[in-house]
DNA sequence: ACGTTTTCATAAACCGGTTTGCTAAACCGG
DNA sequence: CCGGTTTAGCAAACCGGTTTATGAAAACGT
């Protein structure tokens, strides 16, 4: 009848074995510590009445969770559409489910982003791509819970695991200076807040300088017309290139920040008449799973993201448990360009702008 | 410098203050019962000493978590690494979020789904591939937990999402019949536990069903040699197909249950050294993101995955609520075929093993 | 001036477990 | 038969909040 009634409590198969509370709970945690009949008695009873601990009330007692935090400053239905952000995921739970850790995703809730983490039961948290410019950074290290911060340096007493961002970016723009390019057009990730301009620290401005130091070792300067921004999406991607066309830029490359919106940045290439690689060539950043199965396939950043998230996990638990001995971890991945097919030599300067062949 | 050494709790606010922790309680939670220069001075003294209501123990007096669950049967590590589950994912994050509910994923805990479900602090699940005849699921059913199941309708009395499976396959099917094509091969998604067949309920079913009535109203036989299965990723579509090969398989056209299989099944078809379309077609199933990014654009089956994650949410907080009022509502959505690069139509029988003419 | 209602705040019970003494009985060697 | 150690199980305290019942003081009505 009234299944959901009243759930089974503690007290509940206490009264009905007659014994107390105490025992029932050793019969679950520590039957060593019961003659065994009883324990087995206990625990036919138990499940004859289909007693489940409240998970609840345990953590209260036990001062811990077993549970570990994955907090994005973006909603979690935007940070799943990257695929970049799945394959993080992947790392988290993998390293969370060797250590028998459970994953809770925390995303702003009522727009605060503090207020949802002091709501989740967890032992600690890792923050991706929360910049040291969110409004909210000092209100959740107040919090007191441990944290890790992954793509994001910008708080030196936090541990943190990124990439080498701008080694990555410096070997993007060589590979296309390499291959005579002259005309660029970076199609970067937007930056959550842009308040007080680009965060200095954040994944953009790295990226971004990785490229303009490629760029000046040869000569080539780029100007803030050639920088288009926006999130990291496919939709994005293609509509940046469009707006950079559409005021008059014609680039022969293609830097993007992100897998997708380089892929977003190739259809709108196309869709322009142009050829990929032949009139311009893309790369972009990343390295997501499919990047060798895009048309064409895609030349890119590779990065660990896996390893990100295995990392970041890793740190945590170390702080969580204390074994890092109060000592704040830094640890940054390599990033290295992948070769495939959405790169090639620069046209010659044929029918640009006046023609010239 | 001790920092995290005891964290404040609602005695020290109230000690501090000079009132009881009743009054502490409502300075946060119903301001309106205090004087108002009471309320304001209880919230200084907190905001001074840092403290952060726990969650666990406010939890655990209102009876409610405010977080849902995602099940999966597989370890996290894996369902994240297809990208169908990061759309459902989006999906449910959605729903989720609007409702001011957290999402905390689970999956097994030491080999074992109910214990991972009873240890996590839910006020539901959505439980998604998840089959009757999975071995735990009358121990989940037994947990009391509201439940919804998505992929599966197995079971009868649990509110469930899911999609025509049968009638997109028999699309899918039904388009490679009309393109001439006669010799096929389904590579199919590996139902969880093999123990006793394929469930009849699973997706694998369904889909298969789906094909065998396509192919059937052209009065073809799909013969169990036809079907090769593995898990849902590129690597092991590459290997199905790889596989049927190597037994002398000679398919002019592949049913992919998943677009990641397609994928991995097209790349495989390349490296004999034969083309797509002109030689061989493939349809894939999903429709995920990148489908129209793939070299060549996947023809695929569609399916809504956002929105199954969003209803899966909707009944699912019905059913917490009681708003359901015990109904028990199954959601069939539609599927449909998209037609782009991977399929054309059958070449002609020209070396085919015996000829035919 | 006195009974009644309202306002403001509190003490104590409660949520559902775990853990810490503590006791009574059984066991043990001499 | 006795003191000492184990064994088996219990009552009560505790985790950190919320909620209910209650009461003192202030405001109100007449």
């Amino acid at each position: 009848m009234d299944e959901r009634a009243t759930r089974i409590r503690i007290a509940d198969v206490a009264r009905e074995a007659g014994v107390s509370k105490t025992a029932v709970s050793f019969a679950f945690n520590s039957p060593g510590r019961l003659r065994p009949e009883t324990a087995t008695r206990i625990l036919e009873i138990a499940e004859l009445l289909g007693y489940r601990p409240n998970p609840v009330a345990r953590m209260l007692t036990q001062r811990r969770t077993m549970t570990i935090g994955v907090v994005t400053p973006k909603p979690l239905s935007i940070s799943f559409s990257n695929p970049y952000f799945g394959a993080f995921a992947e790392g988290v739970a993998l390293a969370a489910e060797q250590s028998g850790y459970g994953l809770h995703f925390i995303s702003p809730l009522h727009g605060s982003l503090a207020r949802a983490v002091d709501r989740a039961t967890v032992d600690g948290v890792v923050a991706i791509g929360l910049h040291g410019s969110h409004p909210e950074v000092e209100e959740l290290q107040k919090g007191g819970l441990p944290f890790v911060l992954v793509d994001s340096s910008a708080l030196p007493d936090l541990p943190s695991v990124d990439v080498d961002d701008e080694g990555g970016a410096r070997a993007a723009a060589d590979h296309l200076v390499d291959l005579g390019h002259r005309e660029f057009l970076v199609v970067g990730v937007e930056p959550p807040s842009s308040d007080r301009g680009i965060d200095p620290g954040s994944v953009t401005a790295c990226r971004l300088r990785g490229y303009r130091t490629g760029l000046a070792s040869a000569g080539i300067e780029l100007g803030d017309d050639r920088v288009v921004l926006g999130p990291a999406t496919v939709d994005a991607g293609f509509a940046a290139f469009v707006r950079a066309w559409s005021t008059g830029i014609r680039p022969t490359a293609v830097l993007a920040m992100s897998d997708a919106m380089a892929i977003g940045a190739l259809r709108a290439v196309r869709e322009q008449g142009l050829r990929v690689p032949a009139d311009v060539s893309v790369v972009g950043f990343d390295d997501i799973d499919l990047a060798p199965h895009i048309d064409p396939p895609l030349t890119t950043i590779h990065q660990p993201v896996r390893r990100k998230g295995e990392e970041a996990v890793r740190l945590l638990l170390a702080s969580v448990s204390r074994r890092d001995r109060g000592r704040t971890a830094h640890l940054r991945l390599g990033a290295r360009l992948i070769i495939r097919s959405t790169t090639g030599p620069a046209p010659r300067p044929a029918r640009r702008s006046k023609q010239a062949g």
